[in-house]
DNA sequence: GATGTTTGTCGTACAGTGTGCGAGTGGAAT
DNA sequence: ATTCCACTCGCACACTGTACGACAAACATC
């Protein structure tokens, strides 16, 4: 669209000056209407309607709708709340991130179809990766190592809480009873599994747990996992402590694309 | 909207005994003109064209937009190819999963930004999860934790490979050169972070590197990071070998949604 | 004070979107 | 011959993002 690769960050907001509408209160109030009411009700007109204003309007302090949209985006990032790096510790730090940007997500569920599409660069985003960079460094990791390290965090939280949200939301606004969807994800499960015996059994010992509580879990066990595998980084700062890794397997190509 | 909580997977396709449009028919198509223009590109109206039909005679085969996304999705799952569990052993297969996927999602961009949208349980999603299951459970997890190690590796490689593939199609809509990219990017960390004057300095070491594989090193270093964490999980079964990781960090709740 | 200029608001309009509805088609079964 | 059924499709509705240009109010300059 745009032929420089321009994006919110770079250019100016309006001088904001104003006493009237200001790219922070259409920032509020998109998220206001957000939180209440889901991604799908977030249309201009919708917005200008809960500003007391025209739906056109907007467009002065805000070029576009992704524009927008960038911008509520490093709010949510904005809203995990970051130790000091030096009292917490490495893996506290990483910790507090990474249960952070978790609960930050739960928070405002419509982020979470907004996060792979667009590049996280805002101001929060960014302050977020320095802290955890920061806390990384003290650590002891080093060069690509720190930077490949902590986006490896970043992208266990995100793959991870993104499809929890999706399935949270998907529940909610059925407006079925969580007996009825696990009656029906079951009859799903089986119907189209009903070649793998071992899945079928598997979730049937589901059927007695609570969802919430078995993901919170599975979250606590991929991260502790993760963290330990760095962790072992440490000692040996330039291999892979267990060899394999870096080879690829069976005739798949690693870097093909780009 | 719907209240029993269906699925196209519930339901049963339409006898298919047609000679004239087909719901495997549609779903190539609808793959065809969203790899050839992206997903904004895809519409109702549109695909009707492609097809030589009206758009409204797609409804018949399919209940909803959201519907067709839902099998178009698993299509790019049964794109990735399974070793036999058996062979290559549990890292192979790992490996073999991980990169698979990650291959498709840059071989469809647009089911990166699908993919935390709706919950993946189609029959090649669940193939491809029960073939994991499989290998992890051959490797010596039990129980939950042959649960949650699978789903932390599929997290991992949706987390870090969603961001990449919107990068990498942000950048490909603006024609700009990736020198001007490069450039802006610079500028637009530097105008953002100069608080932070570690990170400045570190993306300038970027420059000389190619991005692309800077990225597949990255996600190499952040796979067989936690690939290392699950192993040793495999000899101390039923504790973090490295102790912490299951208490949750300075006032922030773990579980406290849903 | 008069006159331009910037800053900001908004109504209208355009080209699209997903999809409900009901009318129409052809072939098969009665 | 008639009834039924699997399909196809045109129309219409409500709604979307946003370009454009007409306005108004605040401010600068003469």
């Amino acid at each position: 669209m745009e032929q420089p690769f321009t994006s919110v960050w770079t250019r100016e907001p309006r001088p904001a000056k104003s006493p009237g509408l200001g790219r922070d209160q259409i920032v509020r109030t998109a998220m206001a209407l957000l939180d209440a009411e889901g991604v799908d009700a977030l249309s201009m007109r919708r917005l200008g309607a809960r500003l007391g204003s025209g739906a056109t309007s907007i467009y002065w302090h805000v070029a576009s709708k992704d524009e927008l949209l960038e911008l509520v985006m490093d709010e949510v990032f904005g809203e995990v709340s970051l130790p000091d790096p030096g009292a917490a510790g490495w893996r506290g730090t990483a910790l507090a991130v990474a249960y952070g940007l978790r609960n930050a997500l739960f928070a405002h569920p419509w982020a979470a179809s907004l996060i792979g599409t667009r590049p996280a660069i805002g101001p929060n985003a960014v302050r977020l990766a320095a802290r955890m960079l920061d806390a990384f460094e003290r650590a002891g990791f080093r060069e690509a190592q720190l930077d490949y390290a902590s986006a490896a965090l970043l992208s266990f939280v995100l793959g991870a809480t993104a499809p929890e949200v999706a399935w949270q939301t998907a529940l909610r606004r059925s407006e079925a009873t969580e007996e009825e969807v696990l009656r029906a994800t079951r009859e799903m499960v089986a119907q189209v599994a009903r070649d793998h015996p071992g899945l079928v059994a598997r979730h049937k010992a589901y059927d007695a747990k609570d969802i919430g509580a078995e993901r919170a879990l599975s979250f606590d066990f991929g991260l502790s996992c993760l963290l330990d595998g760095l962790e072992a980084r440490l000692a040996a700062p330039d291999g892979a402590p267990r060899q394999t890794g870096t080879s690829s397997p069976a005739g798949q190509a690693r870097s093909d694309m780009m």
